[in-house]
RNA sequence: CGGGGAGUAGCGCAGUCUGGCAGCGCAUCUGCUUUGGGAGCAGAGGGUCGCAGGUUCGAAUCCUGUCUCCCCGACCA
């Protein structure tokens, strides 16, 4: 085998973060020259950053074999024909994520941003019989999405490496079974990318389905909040989840309702300082939405909330079945309450809009709400005495503070990068797209489906997000491009080339790869901060001490911890380690 | 989609207001010295100033159009 030496590697670093790169793992990646970007969300893996990815593919592919899981490759092209049939395309192409264009012939096409559609064709075709089930099939493959807004580097692209794979069972209970095993294989495939990560239960989305997890690596520059409970481990996306709220103030004594002059006072903060002694628990806001429905229709709904409370949109656009769901516009707010935006309230509210509220207003009384009229507010109003409580849902955004559901135990909430998400989807695409199979009795029934997605290129980024400091990046062993980077001191020595050459080698006959600096008329310090860069997790720098096969050790997570050691002990230390790290 | 900002050497930027030789730092190349935390000196190469059109004796600079990139907002009444 050639040895890895860096002057032969097209190796350049810039000293500089480059001007576009928002987050610490686009700009080392980029000044390391791991990453080039070509457009927006568009970006060339340089050599070092392919043997990342390798790594990570290594991982994912190995824990998928072992559990009994069959690689292929499906195609990037996909027809409009398949997306209409599982009723997708539409979606999609609203959503704006969806890159589709035209053939020569006028047909219309897509790149994939995610392949369920040709999967379950795949398995329509392939499987007739229960005998063929379970099975799961995936693979490693680029996905595209016209992301609204591509950014962070590889946190957000519009082009991305994923592996995805797709379970197939002959009932809900195998489905299950499926889909704690991928569980289980995903916990492995993190654990062993050396990534710290939380589990959190979330919303299925618009692939739709039931049961839905996400795999979050944790770091404070994570893009999703979560919810999390130390005392209970509960752990859910903030889209998600569910808690019991601090109960309301209640009011001292029942007064009639009777409305006031509030002008100016749009928010619940102006409405604090306009009535002092309120708390906030007792007033109600009322948010107006438009909607477009699944089925194309469109209308206003308000929602009523705690003041101190926030609308939880994905809860309500589940709970609506929306297509899609945004604010209303000041035209709408207007038309349907009659008043400037901020005086909405749910008495006297235009016949056409559909009013729900959150929990949150569960046991408030004597609480303030707008007068649906521009500068005026109703107060002392009882929910059963002066109005019918609307229909009432959990559409509410849990906050730091709230008690866990069940248990005991205070929520936090944290941050993280999702990098994996699993699904059981039921036999949602299977009946849109005819894939059945016949079971013992001859009967005809739908495929249990699962799907489960890892973004390779986005774990990554999560893992230098995740770990890093001022000088660099600091891979974890396992995915780390080298194991170790061999740094010699100067190049053209006699003793000091004799040496390295025999350090490199018998690291790499002994299954170790070694990245080796055997630059010229490059200065020690150059050398040392290029290390630091590129981050690669165990280090060895051979010398003043060359001649009498002295080096010194040192790990790239604990700079300033060096030892003076052997060169065959450094070489013990290194194979153990790789060993250890599973390379 | 809306709002803001930016496109000048591989990277980071100045120059644009007030039109007149296209600059600086890093990087690259050559030579000499240097070699355990981004070395010094001397020299050199590298540019259709995003693109198209216009104004002008003359445009990186002014005008029009266009493309691209970045940031903020997609927000609680």
């Amino acid at each position: 085998m050639a040895a890895m030496r860096l002057s032969r590697l097209l190796f350049v670093t810039l000293r500089e973060d480059p001007a576009d790169a928002e987050v610490r793992s686009h700009a080392l990646m980029a000044r390391a020259g791991f990453l080039q970007k070509l457009a927006a969300g568009i970006y060339v893996y340089g050599p070092m950053m392919w043997r990342v990815l390798r790594r990570i593919e290594h991982i994912v592919r190995d824990e998928h074999d072992k559990a009994g899981c069959l690689e292929m490759l499906m195609p990037a092209l996909q027809p409009r024909e398949l997306w209409d049939t599982s009723g997708r395309w539409d979606r999609y192409v609203n959503d704006g994520i969806l890159f589709h264009f035209k053939d020569r012939r006028g047909s219309e096409v897509c790149l994939g941003p995610t392949h369920e559609e040709v999967m379950t064709t795949y398995v329509q075709r392939q499987v007739q019989s229960y005998k063929q089930l379970p099975v799961i099939l995936y693979q490693i493959q680029t996905k595209f999405r016209d992301e609204i807004r591509p950014r962070f580097g590889l946190m957000r692209g519009r082009e991305f490496i994923m592996k995805d794979a797709y379970s197939f069972d002959t009932s809900a209970e195998a489905m299950v079974e499926s889909y704690q095993r991928m569980r289980e294989v995903y916990r492995s495939i993190f654990s062993r990318c050396g990534l710290r990560f939380t589990p959190v239960q979330a919303d299925s989305g618009a692939i739709g389905g039931s049961g839905s997890e996400e795999f979050m690596v944790d770091a404070d520059t994570g893009e999703d909040a979560i919810a999390v409970c130390r005392a209970t481990s509960y752990a859910a996306n903030l889209e998600k989840a569910v808690s019991r709220i601090p109960a309301p103030a209640q009011p001292a004594e029942e007064l009639p309702m009777h409305k006031e002059p509030t002008p100016h006072a749009r928010s619940c903060e102006d409405l604090l300082a306009l009535f002092p002694e309120l708390p906030i628990t007792r007033m109600l806001k009322t948010v107006l939405y438009a909607v477009v429905y699944a089925d194309g229709s469109e209308g206003v709904v308000a929602v009523m909330c705690r003041g101190d409370r926030e609308i939880n949109e994905v809860k309500l656009s589940n709970h609506l079945q929306a297509l899609q769901l945004e604010l209303a516009s000041e035209e709408q707010v207007k038309a349907a309450t009659g008043a400037e935006v901020g005086f909405a309230g749910p008495i006297g509210l235009a016949s056409h809009v559909r009013l729900l509220a959150d929990q949150s207003v569960e046991g408030v009384k004597g609480f303030l709400c707008g007068g649906n009229e521009t500068g005026t507010h109703y107060l002392d109003v009882y929910f059963g005495r002066d109005l019918e409580q609307p229909e009432t849902v959990d559409f509410g955004t849990v906050q730091a503070g709230d008690q866990v559901m069940d248990g005991e135990g205070e929520i936090e909430i944290t941050r993280g990068i999702e990098v994996g998400h699993i699904f059981q989807l039921g036999t949602k695409y299977s009946e849109a797209m005819d894939a059945t199979f016949s079971d013992e009795n001859q009967k005809t029934k739908p495929i249990w489906m699962g799907c489960y997605g890892i973004g390779v290129s986005r774990v990554a980024a999560s893992a230098i997000e995740q770990n890093h400091d001022e000088h660099g990046m600091i891979w974890p062993l396992p995915i780390a491009p080298f194991a170790v980077h061999l740094v010699q001191m100067k190049a053209g020595n006699a003793e000091q080339d004799a040496l390295s050459l025999e350090i490199h080698d018998k690291l790499e006959a002994a299954g170790v790869d070694v990245l080796w600096d055997d630059r010229k008329k490059v200065s020690p310090g150059a050398k040392f901060k290029d290390a630091d860069l590129v981050g690669i997790p165990l280090r060895i720098v051979v010398g003043r001490d060359a001649a009498s096969r002295g080096v010194e050790w040192s790990l790239r997570a604990q700079a300033g911890e060096k030892e003076a050691i052997s060169a065959d002990e450094a070489m013990q230390r290194a194979i153990q380690m790789a060993q250890e790290a599973g390379r």
